[in-house]
DNA sequence: TATTTAGGTGAACATTTGTTCAGTAGGTGA
DNA sequence: TCACCTACTGAACAAATGTTCACCTAAATA
């Protein structure tokens, strides 16, 4: 069931709070960020999207609300293709949202991308994962990040030769390091902390 | 600074409420769980816990508690070395916990188990990469699953030959197929969800 | 022995919270 | 035109919530 303007406001609501508090919204903190004066209208509206399955309530204890939807969407960003040149946590790069409170603290600082290809497959880095990155503009030799190189965005391992010169290494025999030049455009966009691999349904027919 | 036996108890009554609630308790709930008729002493306690550090408390809102310590302890368990005989989530085997909110809904199916050795790298599963199992004792072939095999736990991938034997196969190919016959103990423990990988820090000394 | 500390009870309180009832106003479709 | 829906306001209320004050008790400590 779709839902109104209203709705998708106050659900909007609902999953800010959860990730700016840690802890559901009550009513009146709904009714609060959507400007409203009566709490019986957030209330209804809490209804509505209770009966169209959004989410759940526990009407026993105060702030029993529950997103039905995966709480993806409450934790960082997950970022899919990346549009140069705009930030990237801007929303239409965002593919959904990755809980994962292990990040607790400092949330703020971290995005996911989804890895394309197979560039990282020595180090274990596989076509599908997701990469959780902290935002840094500075890098360490031989860590792994995530750059932006001539509009590009690029999952690789930041290294410098012995002449000192930078260069971007995939992890796959197959592919050739990356030279910057002064004349790239070039930026350290974050370090790679996690990497997050789901693994979906079987495709055989017969169990064990 | 240590805690006192009733700080302690209080503390994982905190961690099992959030754990079955999805949302921090009220001090009543506490209380409720601890077996106190005044709200007082409860109050005391999380106060007592505060100023050791073990909780923040948001005074303004309602349920405003938020555990301190890494909340990997509200999740799933993780778990390390098995000990044979033993149930997998038992006690003496869990090294931590991780919080997947991915895994909502089901939950107490679900454990973590942290990867040893080299023998699934073909696979993209490194040595201390955590593998995400739910647990089921069947599993179709070509899944990657959990496995207890003559008292040892195992990674590998379940594979059926041609003549319908089965066999596990490391995805390494310095690795033979373990093949499972009639007079083995073995057992499926549960199917790989996910893998998970947690990147440290840096191990050199100039930023870029 | 006197005092501190952990761990309570019990009552009181101002607010917050969820909820219900009774309305209002604009827009849409029959 | 009438009924209906979305989207509110406003008032009321019982119960829950966080907090404070006064006081109790057993065990450890000075």
């Amino acid at each position: 069931m779709s839902l109104t303007k209203r709705e998708k406001e106050c659900l909007d609501v609902i999953r800010r709070y959860i990730y700016e508090n840690r802890l559901p919204p009550t009513i009146q903190n709904i009714c609060d960020e959507l400007g409203l004066k009566s709490k019986n209208a957030g209330f209804k509206i809490l209804t509505q999207l209770e009966n169209k399955g959004y989410i759940k309530r526990n009407r026993f204890i105060s702030r029993g609300i529950e997103l039905v939807e995966r709480v993806e969407k409450i934790g960082i960003p997950i970022v899919g293709k990346i549009t140069a040149g705009v930030p990237i946590t801007a929303e239409e790069n965002i593919e959904g949202y990755l809980s994962l409170d292990q990040f607790i603290g400092d949330k703020d600082n971290y995005f996911a991308l989804r890895v394309i290809g197979d560039s990282m497959v020595d180090k274990g880095i596989l076509d599908g994962d997701l990469a959780v990155i902290r935002k840094q503009n500075e890098i360490f030799p031989n860590q792994i990040g995530a750059f932006m190189i001539n509009g590009e965005f690029t999952l690789k391992t930041f290294k410098v030769d012995k002449d000192g010169r930078f260069y971007l290494k995939p992890e796959n025999a197959s592919y050739r390091p990356i030279y910057i030049s002064d004349l790239d455009q070039f930026e350290v966009k974050g370090v790679l902390k996690a990497i997050i691999r789901s693994y979906g349904e079987h495709n055989e027919t017969r169990k064990y």
